[in-house]
DNA sequence: GCTTGACCTTGACGCCGGGTCAGGGTTGCA
DNA sequence: TGCAACCCTGACCCGGCGTCAAGGTCAAGC
């Protein structure tokens, strides 16, 4: 008669093996000698070493149970089942190593390359950092909500930046970082975004039709502004006296709706 | 400000999975308003899609802390890391699928292909139903321990099957099903096997030179032997009165130690 | 004002396949 | 007789949350 630790070493696994293999009732527990300890029969190995070659192939112990006992036809689909799912589990894995390298390519985390892109080209212009960290964050959260829209949106705001008197805008609009709420920059500059925005309301179409953006991202990226920049909300304010509202996705706030702006994106 | 739940709505996760990160460590606990309820700015989702974006990149969460405050190289090397680490668990399920595909193919579990086609071919030469699985589970156990001498060994018992003479004596061995210790069919049977085996031990030297047994193993498949038949024991007896010891590997019990005979095999 | 349902809180257990430790009893060999 | 090597049970541990329990809070409708 063999001990626990014979049986497990003829099957080649650890004696806390075999015992949570009985706890699982995979294997049924045998006779004990006299002062406890198990004893096995040559049966026992036969068990234990259909319980691991099962195993070994990647059964779950739960399944291994219904195989033991199972003839040929719940055999073959169980096995198809475990196949399917060893598939599965491949698939995923060969998914984690695609993002993995995307994301070891660029740069930065969570960020789609054309964004990446953008936010370099921001750096090399001069931008504030501070600037580029909240649009870096922005693209972020419409990346991780909306990533088949950020292609379209990238192009445009892309160009907005080659744009020479918009960058001067854009570029003033960083200088927010400094501002207290009472700075008298912020009046001026609130001029200057209502009067692009006016200008840009008559021209072309934009991305925003096709591409619409949800309210409620709307309101995300707007909080985020707002935690960022010390003079945000005086800013916000002060387009609101000049018939603006809101600043990612900007809009009359007249009365009577009108066509939507382009919006400034912070 | 938002609640846990918006947040977690935003980054596409579960309430449970923000709580869980807090608990680790990787996303801070923020403000509580005054009912006790978590408030979020919109950085917080921000950094929340950062750890899922290298979470669903297969990353550890214990590692995603570490990544998020890595600096470039650290970050290459870590990514390295996992990536290996992703190719060891595909390579991983890929045995998996090997071995179950060959388990649905072979017919019986833990047998290689050759073993299937020697328990098929005793079924139809009309080997009783106990002899032919108490071999089928002999050679689980020997496949088990060392997988590569089955080939040689069965290529040497399918000859024996073969033998019209031999098959006629194994064919009786399985008789032993029946035998109680006094049955007188066994000292005739007994005779029989001690006369083969001393004409086999003049002759040709077997396999079993070249791919020796391990002493516990051989103790093994005789006990199994044991287990099975209720007449082993006696035949053992008798076999030891004619001058030989043991089953699986039979051998002159003698004084003097004489080469090793052709093993029966059980 | 009251109810209802959706949300929030903490705490705890469950899953899978065992690893590992603690605190003891038993066996076999020198 | 001592010691090492084995055996026993019971318990906690890992990851990444899911799920339940038992209760507090909020917003909307009546």
């Amino acid at each position: 008669m063999l001990t626990i630790g014979q049986l497990a070493s003829y099957a080649g696994v650890t004696v806390r093996t075999v015992r949570h293999y009985h706890a699982k009732g995979l294997l049924p527990e045998p006779e004990r000698d006299r002062s406890g300890y198990r004893r096995y029969g040559a049966a026992a190995v036969v068990e234990l070493v259909r319980i691991r070659t099962l195993a070994d192939a990647g059964v779950p112990l739960s399944r291994v149970r219904e195989l033991l006992a199972a003839d040929d036809e719940e055999f073959v689909a169980a096995v198809e089942d475990i196949d399917r799912r060893l598939r599965a589990e491949i698939r995923e894995r060969q998914v984690h190593r695609e993002r993995i390298a995307k994301l070891a390519a660029g740069d930065s985390l969570a960020l789609p390359p054309e964004v990446v892109a953008y936010v370099d080209r921001m750096r090399e212009l001069g931008f504030r950092e501070r600037l580029v960290e909240i649009e870096r964050d922005s693209w972020t959260l419409i990346a991780a909500q909306m990533p088949e829209q950020v292609g379209p949106w990238m192009a445009m705001k892309q160009a907005q930046l080659e744009d020479e008197s918009l960058r001067r805008l854009y570029l003033d609009v960083g200088e927010l970082v400094d501002c207290g709420p009472d700075d008298p920059r912020l009046p001026v500059l609130a001029d200057r975004v209502a009067a692009f925005i006016e200008a840009a309301a008559d021209g072309a179409e934009g991305v925003e039709e096709e591409h619409p953006v949800s309210d409620d991202l709307v309101a995300l990226l707007d909080a985020a502004f707002v935690e960022c920049f010390p003079g945000a909300v005086r800013m916000l304010e002060l387009l609101e006296e000049r018939g603006w509202t809101g600043w990612t996705n900007i809009r009359r706030s007249t009365p009577a709706p009108v066509a939507p702006a382009l919006p400034a994106d912070c």
